[in-house]
DNA sequence: CAAGCCGTGGAGGTCAAGATCGGCGTGCAG
DNA sequence: CTGCACGCCGATCTTGACCTCCACGGCTTG
């Protein structure tokens, strides 16, 4: 149910627990934030979708800013959250690989489209913002790079650089694949690009002593 | 020469021909952009920045967002230029794929951080932008997909997964490196990201047949 | 040499959007 | 029943940024 919806269901001249409004305030954020981007989303704008008036926004947040942080960080965590769960689901590395792309895919297919407000933010001037786009990006891609160090024996940067690689894969194909609703199925295009990424990172060094390859580096 | 260097050396008073001056205020608007951002960045910044006054800038362009646009399309033909360029540049479809990632970071390396209008714009919400970013991408992927189509012999869209796929890479991977300034040399990136998608892509039907995974060529 | 013209400059209008103040209705305690 | 407290609303203020109006000075032409 929408944010709208529930503004709808209780017209407007509900009382709510203070903690209720404010998730409730919070979804319909959300939604005008995704639909509308950061600087076309207007306080008047969340305040009618959520069926309240402006000041009730006032009371819970202390400004526009903070109502966005609260958002991102919320979907931060969520994300980071996925990828590391996917990478802990198995040992087997071509699987972790088929995981940690299903998990970007699934990321950026549900939640209502709030990996906009991650992926796709039109504040990323804000050095608050800034701040955690990168923090969440940067941990995502140690988090894969600790197990690509280990499978490969490449050098830490030089692993960093591989996974920032496959996060940016994941996060780009899988927002193509939902904004052009090409024929392909999800699980098609997981494992297509699993596929590609497994390949080329069974290649390196660890994997090349039994499998023989030409020169790298 | 930086804008405000030019501006600085003819000081303010200075006529100048009205092509040459409307290529001085793209310059300055360009450095104001991308270091600012479209929204923090005023046209009176941009006048100052240039050594103008705010009516001048209105006589060369209608407005902020025509003036942006006009940076946009610029660094957006010049991105697929690159990129058709390093396609063509050989037939041998390894190097092919070295020309075309190296093409990616020499665009974000050079051009004064242009690249922050293709791919950090925070004005992605207006539907003029966003056309513009979009079409890009799309051009760029489809020139890719091409070549992948005819090598592996997958359908049109797979290979526009995989073309976005390495597309994406690159840009994301590309602005990692220029950020991290880690110590890692441009020429090792590129080649690590080559080694990568190269043996992901070889694997692929036509290929598969060949050479079970990995060589050929 | 002189007069006019055209581009430049600083100051101002307008408007959108973030942030706020005095009333109102509802429900509970005494 | 009645007063109080709490949360909510309409209306307003203010800031900041985009976009034009009245004076000035250098170049050109008769």
């Amino acid at each position: 149910m929408t944010a709208i919806e529930q503004a709808q269901a209780r017209p407007r001249g509900t009382r709510l627990p203070r903690r209720a409004r404010r998730e409730q305030l919070l979804g319909a954020a959300q939604e005008v934030f995704v639909a509308q981007g950061y600087h076309s989303a207007a306080m008047d704008d969340i305040a009618e979708r959520a069926g309240v008036s402006k000041p009730v926004l006032y009371q819970h947040f202390p400004g526009k800013l903070e109502l966005y942080l609260a958002l991102l960080d919320q979907h931060c965590e969520s994300l980071l959250q996925s990828v590391r769960t996917a990478l802990a689901s198995t040992t087997d590395n071509k699987k972790r690989v088929e995981a940690t792309m299903d998990a970007y895919f699934a990321y950026v297919e549900d939640e209502g489209g709030a990996f906009r407000l991650v992926f796709e933010s039109d504040l990323t001037n804000e050095p608050a913002v800034r701040e955690r786009v990168d923090k969440v990006s940067l941990q995502c891609a140690e988090a894969i790079s600790e197990v690509i160090a280990e499978d490969t024996g490449l050098s830490r940067d030089q692993s960093m650089l591989l996974a920032v690689g496959l996060g940016g894969v994941s996060q780009v194909v899988a927002r193509y694949w939902l904004a052009s609703r090409s024929g392909v199925p999800r699980d098609t295009a997981v494992g297509l690009l699993t596929s590609l990424a497994w390949r080329g990172i069974a290649g390196f060094p660890l994997h090349g002593a039994e499998g023989q390859v030409q020169g790298h580096h």
